[in-house]
DNA sequence: AGCCCGCCGGGAAATTTTCCTAGATCGCGC
DNA sequence: GCGCGATCTAGGAAAATTTCCCGGCGGGCT
């Protein structure tokens, strides 16, 4: 052990070995802790304000709010925090998402290990942090990519979106982003004609496709 | 360290922190001993003849070939190997799926780590272990449901079935079939009751999972 | 300030879904 | 042959959803 101050992280996870694999990872180095883990959004919000993490280990797939939304609820309260998103699918449309959402990094957990503490050390030093191969592709993608319909869709929008595609009814998206039933229908209405598709059907075929969720 | 001789595990998993879980897991036991790891299912057919390990942990969504069809792969070369199928999701399809393969197994990623452990000592035994949770499903649904929702689908049914899943509307079916819209509307709410889904998306991903059409 | 854009939702018409009912047909066993 | 059940078909009517159109609100940008 070193007695120099380590980068105190905050791994928020739902799946308990992938939370064990990365506080492996993590503690190996000698330069990062790990001083807590949770496993959901709400507790995420509310553990942060208890431990004031130099880095939070977000899993942007969580059940019960988001990993955006903790995201975005985390920055709005500490605009400062450093917040890496850590996510399955390598699809640029979360990659823009959660940039949005106040990320200060993006790796994805097929990323190799010395990527992800590389990420961490990064962050913590107050730079950004994003997975090569997903930065080539934004870069490839911001320059000449016929940009994918979807990332011309708002927050709500994509947020919506991502609803639909799993199979959610119009009233219990409404109900679970405290909306009117009116404004989460208006919304799909809008959603079917920015993805130019005319059902719904087709609408989660495109989210699949693009690996938002999973079959 | 100790002298017993321990269980022999191959781990298939292409997320490195998740199998740095894993093993981190397994070894912490003492009575388990990894001694290979591997990302995808090529190589995991390919590892399996050199090692021959007791017990083989399998993530069912792997890149190129899938978890699955490594299982039956491998089962068809050893039939007593021991696999252990490894997946996030809850679905019954795919618990169905994977022991139909040949798994004697089966866990998700959300399963407390004791449920793991037991799991891998529970088949290097030779018995067949599943999740709690799962293996309550499944006795649910072995008694009181079809094995497969989709079994019992006459062919009118399922053919309206994979063009609602392909994103047609009802009209646009009826046409082609050249029924009446009402009988199509009919036929549609009686797939969502058979197929016990409540909204086209659902549907869809159904008949998506199930390979009755691409995504 | 003025403007644009995203967000939110009401009104009302159009459309779809759902539930119930029922005739026609077909295969199957007795 | 004859009944029986399952399947295919579809209409009527009520319920729910979708769609289009509209307006207000707030934040950012010039």
């Amino acid at each position: 052990m070193n007695n120099r101050i380590r980068t105190r992280v905050l791994l928020v996870d739902d799946h308990a070995v992938v939370r064990m694999g990365y506080r492996t990872l993590m503690e190996s180095t000698g330069d990062i802790e790990v001083v807590a883990e949770v496993a959901s959004g709400e507790e995420a919000i509310r553990i942060f304000a208890e431990v004031k993490p130099q880095v939070t280990i977000m899993d942007l797939s969580l059940p019960g709010v988001s990993g955006l939304e903790a995201i975005r609820r985390i920055i709005a309260k500490y605009p400062s925090a450093k917040i890496l998103a850590f996510s399955m699918h390598e699809d640029l449309a979360f990659v823009e998402q959660a940039l949005q959402a106040g990320a200060t990094g993006y790796v994805t957990k097929s990323s190799a290990p010395t990527i992800l503490v590389d990420a961490v050390k990064t962050i913590g030093g107050g730079s950004i942090y994003l997975d090569p191969d997903i930065a080539q592709k934004l870069a490839f993608h911001k320059t000449r990519g016929p940009s994918t319909p979807m990332s011309s869709l708002s927050t709500r929008e994509f947020e919506i979106f991502c609803m639909l595609a799993e199979g959610l009814a119009v009233v219990d998206i409404a109900e679970r982003l405290a909306l009117s039933a009116k404004t989460v229908a208006n919304y799909t209405t809008q959603l079917k004609s920015k993805l130019e598709v005319s059902s719904i059907a087709e609408l989660t075929r495109l989210a699949i496709r693009h690996g938002l969720i999973e079959a």
